[in-house]
DNA sequence: TGTCTTTTGTCAAGCATTCTTCATAAGTAG
DNA sequence: CTACTTATGAAGAATGCTTGACAAAAGACA
């Protein structure tokens, strides 16, 4: 007599109910709810919905918002989440660029800043800029170091998620298993989450656009290709790290292509933007970034447009592999190369949605990018978000507010 | 002053520790451990440890297992997961064959029966078919209808698992959208867990083989060719419950075969055991089934060994856009074709670690199944055991003894 | 304006869960 | 056999949550 379907719904007092932090996280929506609402959508009682109400108040992690129509009596007082109670760092390093910014809990930008800056000049160097840059940045904003609630990072190689440290990562020199959050903690005492760009970018678009989406394959195509792997609603980041390292994945098409990796007919030989502006440059159109190649292609040169529509497609046959494996809702195109997207992506189309199988492309959106240049920073600052307000932290912040009192 | 690292570690009471059926989660690993040990690993207290102690013990779901050696005192008395407590139902259904068992709570077999039967038959015969054999096997291992803690039910098409609904499966005519859980619930009062084929088989292999990693990939090759994707130590589904369908990704070299899907290139039109004994019969060596290779490789026909070689380094090319994309620690090759293993692995390694990058293969493991033939049928039973112990429902049968009491 | 309705705030009492403390049991080492 | 060590069991105390009740607030409707 013990395990009978229905007991699941008998569970009483606190085990059916979410935990200590468990009230805050539906409010993390945005929208406001009366306190009769939260009674019933938590299971809590009426006093300790009004208690825990108070301590977010008190916190600042919510703010009254109004109040409700009225149905017939009283009109109920309404509370949402303040994303304004604190700010989280993050910054988004490139190749050959960086960026800082400074937003609030709500992933809303307070204030930015981005330079040109070679990764190449190691981690002392790029952690420092880091740090005073965000300190202005934040007395920009109006803040103080103490309202950090946390900080993100993405770099441009592959992180070992748990501890912050790159693992071999190709183009950053010095940086390997380097302790990121060791050297921010000397700063900022607040957690510290550092992750592949890719991810990061992932991450960033899924908030931006996608946020009710649970399979998501974010793909990059800037430089080199590299993808972002949204799963069940979390990034899977593989057994080391280096899941979404696509760039290196073989395309018929290219096999005599070489690629530095030391292969030959990688997707990336042939599909990145540098390819393409290679490729241009051989057919006498001179081409040497992927940046020159969006130029030409937003001036109207058609041999630049078909180049970038067959990068599209040549990205579509990789593509197809990833549909038919993790089944994903959405596939996002994005990096500097989405700046000519309606090529890009139609390329894609044109054989994704010819290839694969009629139940994986059925509700399948391939999509260019909506957060576009922003995608990175605003992953790195949700990154950092996530972790501020994760069910544990929150639990914690309100439960030693309980503790302390009874000590 | 509330957000700081170390305010975790010191939340109070019942913050820190895990929830109602923490405690049993550790004991599922199957090793005995005393009452101090537990309360060191949960954190609680002494006397809640011995009254959940008292109340496992009652369920039957744990046994003490003699004294552990004295210290130097009263030697303390040990604890251990009881698989024995109950039992789950587990069901493979093929294209042409059934199996049925029931195991214990470890996945330990007690009783079995195959036959063959034709999943075309429709999902009332199939399913009647089911409860009959269940009840029948049930008897055969000494046990009742009310010891079933659960079902698992694996079958060859896509499933939405939410529902436990097949979803246009292309070789189950009738079963489309059918309640398999509501059919099985008017016999037996257990969740019932339904669940594409391999995925179950990648569930078992992961269970009896490959328990530590949380990244794997099964690939079952038979008739045709799929893929069950475990990643961050779940089944991933993707978003239409299509994941893992990787038979009909294109191969170049492949690029002038028809394949029954309606495109040209498939893999499973060139890799599948169907596909290779075709391509022997055209080199006049008479072949069938994926069984009739398997005869001939075991015979040692040199042409049918290079066939499966040539197999297993076309399903490489596809396994490396896998291993880029996902980075998992483990590779698993099954099906009927994996009774040749050593020559379909071998062409499977040989592609990929020429292939991949170093990051992702440095420590990637590709093996043929070890489960082998029981890989479905203890996949279904894992998932049958997983639901029934999962700390949700173990919560619920502990708390509700005391919920009773007070109502 | 007065009454009704609905929401909110607050208090007291009861209960469940867990922790702390103390007493007892069951071994080992000399 | 005694002293010591460790495990076990039971009673008391504290905390947090729920239930229930009641009064106050604020608008709707007659």
């Amino acid at each position: 007599m013990w395990f009978t379907e229905g007991m699941l719904t008998h569970a009483g007092q606190s085990l059916g109910a979410p935990h200590a932090g468990g009230l805050f996280q539906l409010l993390r929506d945005g929208l406001p709810r009366t306190r009769a609402e939260l009674v019933t959508m938590t299971g809590l009682s009426r006093p300790t919905v009004a208690q825990r109400i108070d301590q977010l108040l008190e916190l600042g992690l919510i703010a009254p918002v109004g109040d409700a129509v009225s149905t017939g009596g009283r009109p109920s007082s309404q509370f949402a989440f303040n994303p304004t109670a604190r700010v989280v760092v993050a910054a988004d390093f490139g190749a050959s660029h960086a960026r800082a910014a400074v937003t609030d809990l709500g992933g809303t930008m307070l204030a930015a800043h981005a330079e040109p800056r070679s990764i190449a000049d190691g981690p002392e160097a790029a952690l420092a800029w880091l740090t005073d840059t965000a300190l202005r940045l934040l007395d920009d904003a109006g803040h103080v170091p103490t309202d950090v609630a946390g900080i993100g990072i993405g770099v441009p190689g592959p992180v070992e998620f748990s501890t912050g440290r790159p693992i071999n990562p190709p183009i950053m020199p010095g940086w390997d298993r380097f302790d990121i959050p060791a050297a921010i903690h000397q700063t900022f005492d607040a957690p510290v989450l550092v992750d592949n760009d890719v991810n990061i970018m992932a991450l960033g678009e899924r908030t931006v656009a996608w946020a009710d989406e649970d399979d998501l394959i974010f793909i990059k195509v800037a430089t080199g290709i590299g993808a972002g792997v949204i799963s069940g609603g979390s990034l899977r980041r593989g057994a080391q790290g280096a899941a979404g390292d696509i760039g290196h994945i073989a395309l018929a098409r290219a096999s005599d292509v070489p690629c530095p990796c030391g292969n030959r007919g990688c997707i990336e030989a042939i599909a990145s933007g540098k390819a393409v502006a290679h490729s241009l440059t051989r057919d006498g159109i001179a081409a040497e970034t992927p940046s020159d190649v969006i130029a030409l292609v937003k001036s109207g040169n058609v041999t630049a447009v078909q180049a970038v529509r067959q990068a599209g497609r040549d990205l579509g046959e990789v593509l197809t592999a990833c549909v038919s494996l993790m089944n994903p809702a959405v596939i996002v195109i994005g990096g500097t190369m989405a700046q000519a997207a309606e090529h890009l992506v139609a390329g894609v189309r044109e054989v994704v949605y010819a290839r694969s199988i009629p139940l994986s492309t059925e509700h399948l959106t391939i999509a260019p990018s909506r957060a576009a240049s922003d995608a990175a920073i605003l992953g790195a600052a949700q990154l950092a978000i996530d972790a501020a307000l994760s069910p544990e932290r929150i639990a914690a912040a309100l439960g030693l507010g309980v503790a302390v009192l009874s000590a």
